[in-house]
DNA sequence: CCTTAACATCTTTTT
DNA sequence: GATGTTAAGG
């Protein structure tokens, strides 16, 4: 954060006292709104409001925490450990936990995450086309973020995919009724019937949550705008926080009709628009302005801020993407090197975004080079691979047996004569005795529910995950764990399955060499004698498979976490909204790119808007320095094709003189006084 | 006709 | 880097 002022603003104030009815903060870019939420809780207290009577909704678990941060701060840790701040998400999940029953949901329904659901609907439409079932996700999620049942989706149909779409969502929703489990829209989606259908629930948690407010209120999609609305009801006492200009996740189901609609359904709404930036330069945010002006208004806003105009906005124009990576590194050699009228900087004080992940690469090349260190934010890790999850998931049922989800993935990961019918009995079995399915494998009366046939390939599969269980228990230390692990997977036939749902050999192999390092991994952590890697022996705690299966996820948190190393930041423009860097480059930003276009999409208002938005959302990621680069020419097939500056450049309305500021042999001397200065350093 | 290897083509992503 | 597509060859 660049440093906020001791006090807030008069708009901040005024945001921040509105206690008397519905009111939306209109909070721009580096305008302080995480302040203006975290003060307002304080102010609530204040005015008499009980911690938990107190809700902020993020969208992510990362700005919960961090707004349960910043809000400890304020109001001290005995009141922030009660107040209600969370996603909408894990809100969705209190209130089913509390009162799901009420929907006929059994207490202990579990969670799908999207890799559950897509094996579910590969299984439901019987299709092993990866790429099928990853469309139909996309299209029936949303439908549900519309807030459309399998029926009213198959009513509106508009094509044979769709029609598809709506079969197998009838199929799948069939399916996790039967296993009692829910998917995350659901977890909007369910809270919020329940609410409606409910009388008696919906005065509960009316009178329980007295005050909500609601971050990022742009991305809200319809449903949870319903949701939202069921939960303040009459009263409606909330407060919304959002920037219409900073909405780019239409594609996901949100829309800016929710912040259209607000002043429609609450005509007392109290708006109040937050202009001040705190974060960037004058010229950046004139550039910023200027993109954004020529998209429509829904309320009238525009940044200002008291810092000087700073270093002007640069435009770089590359010959080819390796050219650009290549600029975008000198450019971040020489600030941090201190050649501009900036103090010299850190790596971690430089992020360059761009529109598509496959960009990525060239940058990354050419920061390897450089030998800069660098992070790409959201490249998905080892332990998100469906490989690895696999495995997880035995380990999760085998430390928790009641989880069900491992429950399912690991009764189904090998297939072993164990099907959706089976499943779906044993699921409704376990609902209706109010026990987690594996709990019901053992149950005397489950032959009620199951054949008989089935029941035995189901003790079968309990008594071996006993015996699993035992056998991970009692050992102990990374020589006899690794054998064990072996010895396992040779059980379930894992490598098999692996070669059996692959096509392609060569993919599977890779799998399972995943596998194979998933397997070490595990087992290096059971401690005994390791070898680091200088070749020394050294002892380590001994610990039994099984108690590295339970610190997995704490492992994994941590890693999370660990720390902000300093190093630049490579990302997406979508994954940067709501970070900052002192310097910024936005790269490829031409015709095409940014705005996108795609060949079979036309590109509507709508769309380039949305894409307007997401340059703005660009500009002013950015604190001191900002260059955009753009290429000349763009490989397109096997022939560079003329690359055409975006025309968001244009509207950036630089001078000219900045335009064309950019002397190629200045830079050219830059990096051979780099490369001389990297040679002495190797030297000494 | 089927297999393989070179080749081109990449949206955005959280829960 | 992965995944579908096309052209060549068996």
């Amino acid at each position: 954060m660049s440093s906020p002022p001791p006090s807030l603003n008069p708009a901040q104030l005024e945001a921040v006292h509105y206690l008397q009815g519905p009111c939306l903060v209109l909070a721009g870019a580096g305008s302080g709104k995480t302040r203006v939420i975290t003060h307002k809780i304080a102010r609530l207290l204040q005015a008499g409001y009980q911690p938990g009577q107190i809700a902020a909704i993020t969208f992510t678990n990362k700005a919960a925490e961090e707004m349960r941060e910043r809000a400890k701060a304020l109001v001290g840790p005995r009141a922030a450990k009660h107040l209600v701040i969370s996603t909408f998400h894990s809100l969705g999940v209190k209130l089913l936990r509390a009162d799901g029953q009420r929907l006929g949901l059994k207490e202990k329904f579990s969670i799908l995450d999207s890799d559950d659901v897509l094996s579910i609907l590969r299984d439901a439409g019987s299709t092993t086309d990866a790429a099928l079932a990853r469309r139909w996700q996309w299209t029936i999620s949303l439908w549900k973020n519309q807030g459309l049942s399998s029926d009213q989706a198959e009513a509106a149909v508009q094509n044979d995919d769709e029609r598809v779409a709506a079969r197998v969502m009838r199929l799948y929703e069939e399916r996790l009724l039967a296993y009692q489990a829910v998917d995350f829209d659901d977890l909007i989606g369910l809270p919020l019937k329940l609410l409606q259908r409910d009388d008696e629930a919906r005065a509960k948690w009316q009178d329980t949550l007295r005050y909500v407010l609601v971050d990022e209120y742009q991305d809200t999609n319809a449903v949870q705008y319903e949701l939202l609305k069921a939960l303040v009801g009459e009263r409606a006492m909330f407060t919304a926080v959002g920037d219409d200009d900073q909405s780019i996740y239409g594609w996901r189901g949100a829309t800016i009709e929710n912040l259209k609609r607000l002043p429609q359904e609450y005509p007392q709404l109290k708006v109040i628009p937050l202009e001040q930036n705190y974060r960037s330069t004058g010229s950046i945010l004139r550039a910023a302005n200027n993109v954004i002006a020529a998209n429509p208004k829904i309320f009238e806003k525009k940044l200002w801020s008291e810092y000087g105009d700073g270093d002007p906005v640069r435009v770089v124009e590359c010959d080819n993407e390796e050219h650009e990576a290549e600029r975008a590194v000198a450019r971040i050699q020489s600030i941090r090197a201190g050649a501009t009228t900036q103090a010299p900087a850190e790596w971690s004080d430089f992020a360059i975004l761009y529109r598509a992940n496959h960009q990525a690469r060239m940058l990354e090349q050419a920061l390897r080079k450089a030998q800069i260190p660098y992070k790409v934010s959201g490249g998905q890790s080892f332990f998100d691979r469906a490989e690895i999850k696999d495995l997880c998931g035995w380990l999760r049922l085998l430390v928790n047996n009641d989880d069900d989800p491992a429950f399912l993935r690991a009764v189904t990961t090998p297939k072993r004569g164990i099907g959706h019918q089976t499943l779906g009995h044993l699921g409704e079995f376990s609902a209706k005795w109010k026990v987690s399915l594996f709990e019901a494998l053992f149950a005397d009366s489950l032959s009620t529910a199951v054949n008989a046939r089935a029941i035995g390939s189901l003790h079968e599969f309990g008594r071996y995950v006993n015996d699993l269980e035992y056998r991970f228990r009692h050992t102990v230390g990374s020589e006899d764990a690794k054998p064990v692990l072996m010895e396992w997977l040779k059980e379930i036939g894992y490598e098999q399955h692996l070669y059996d749902g692959e096509d392609n050999e060569k993919i599977a192999a890779n799998r399972w060499q995943n596998v194979l390092d998933f397997i070490d991994w595990v087992a290096r952590r059971c401690g005994g004698q390791l070898e680091t890697e200088g070749g020394v022996t050294e002892e380590t705690e001994r610990k039994s498979i099984l108690d590295v299966a339970q610190s997995i996820s704490v492992i994994l948190s941590l890693a999370e976490r660990g720390g902000d190393p300093n190093v630049v930041t490579l990302s997406t423009l979508h994954a940067s909204k709501g970070l900052e860097w002192p310097h910024v480059v936005l790269a490829g930003v031409n015709e095409g790119l940014l705005p996108f276009k795609s060949e079979d999409e036309e590109m509507t208002a709508q769309r380039l808007e949305e894409e307007r938005r997401l340059m703005y959302v660009g500009i002013t990621r950015a604190r001191t320095t900002l260059a955009v680069s753009t290429l000349k020419r763009r490989k397109k097939g096997r022939e560079f094709v003329q690359g055409i500056p975006s025309r968001f450049i244009g509207e950036m309305k630089l001078d000219e003189k900045t335009m064309k500021e950019d002397p190629r042999e200045k830079l050219k001397a830059l990096r051979a006084e780099f490369a001389k200065r990297a040679a002495q350093a190797k030297a000494a």
